[in-house]
DNA sequence: TTACGGGTCATACTTTCGGGTGATTTTGGC
DNA sequence: GCCAAAATCACCCGAAAGTATGACCCGTAA
């Protein structure tokens, strides 16, 4: 069918489109503001977005407002094969117990951010697209999901979200 | 003292400095410069600054409080069947179908064999593991990873994997 | 028979990931 | 003010992932 055809040309044929589209739309505004000189409106309102725009920008990127973590806990009747795996990775802080805090098995040392971090990871995001999101460079998200995989032993983003979901730490 | 104000309000401090020497410029070209209609340049700037804080003031009113929410697995001691280790994960995603959606499949025109390799996906293998499983090559994992990300319109396994799960294609 | 979809495999290439290491800056608690 | 943890950033390097393209085989439906 013709299927194989578009679904291999698409962005080409989306291109495309877009740009017939574009055009159309510059020569309808070429003809809509040749009649009356709306320059200063035009440049007000240009200016006005660019400004509202750098506004939000530098309010996000400069406030960081501080992740307040809720913790609740849930009693859980069906102790996962995966769970006594956990213990060990948490052992590093609290060798001495064989059982030790539940508190630190959940969150694992996971830091507020590494959990920012895995919530980019589970929604499919790469390491530049979380680092464009929390406005940091690509280095620092690389660190981060360095611990992160350290933390949940585990050797792959895959396996991390696949883990974080199934231990709740993320949704 | 003052240096944990300057501190706490370095980025303001910054801005403010910053927006200012702006101004400085602006007045200084406009002496250097001198031309009497200064109105539109006034405007301009007046604009600006009432734009960048309305983008401010609409950045720190929508954007929501972030809590991160952390739920912690208690263990019970009471012993739990033989569940399998992915039943009580699915439980949340699926909790009506444990069975995957044929229609959603169907949809998506996914092949049997690309639901096999999206299966591998979802457990974190890597494409090497999941050949070695299916007992295929890599490259032919390849561009069945490449036809499913087509499909389903992604572009990373970890894409593939949160949409195909959403979407109830696997468990 | 031919066209087509599905499965398989390959080469060559670019991009992204992940490990390892070291460093500085920021933050929060004491 | 001091200190430790957290967060940030950098560089190198190999491995894995992903892109693009072409090819072959095999059923099946037109």
């Amino acid at each position: 069918m013709a299927t194989r055809f578009f679904r291999r040309y698409k962005y080409a044929l989306l291109y495309g489109v877009a740009l017939a589209m574009l055009l159309f739309l510059l020569k309808w505004l070429e003809w809509r503001f040749i009649i009356f000189d709306h320059a200063l409106e035009v440049y007000s309102g240009a200016l006005a977005i660019l400004f509202t725009g750098l506004g939000i920008w530098l309010a996000l990127r400069l406030s960081r407002p501080k992740v307040s973590t809720v913790i609740i806990e849930k009693e859980v009747p069906a102790p996962a094969p995966e769970v006594p795996a956990v213990a060990p990775a948490a052992s590093d802080t609290a060798p001495a117990t064989p059982i030790p805090d539940e508190k630190q098995i959940a969150l694992l040392g996971l830091s507020a951010r590494e959990i920012e971090v895995l919530q980019g990871m589970a929604e499919g995001l790469s390491n530049q697209e979380i680092a464009d999101r929390l406005f940091v460079s690509l280095n620092t998200i690389k660190t981060h999901t360095s611990r992160i995989f350290e933390k949940l032993d585990v050797r792959r983003r895959t396996q991390a979200v696949e883990k974080a979901k199934r231990l709740r730490i993320i949704v």
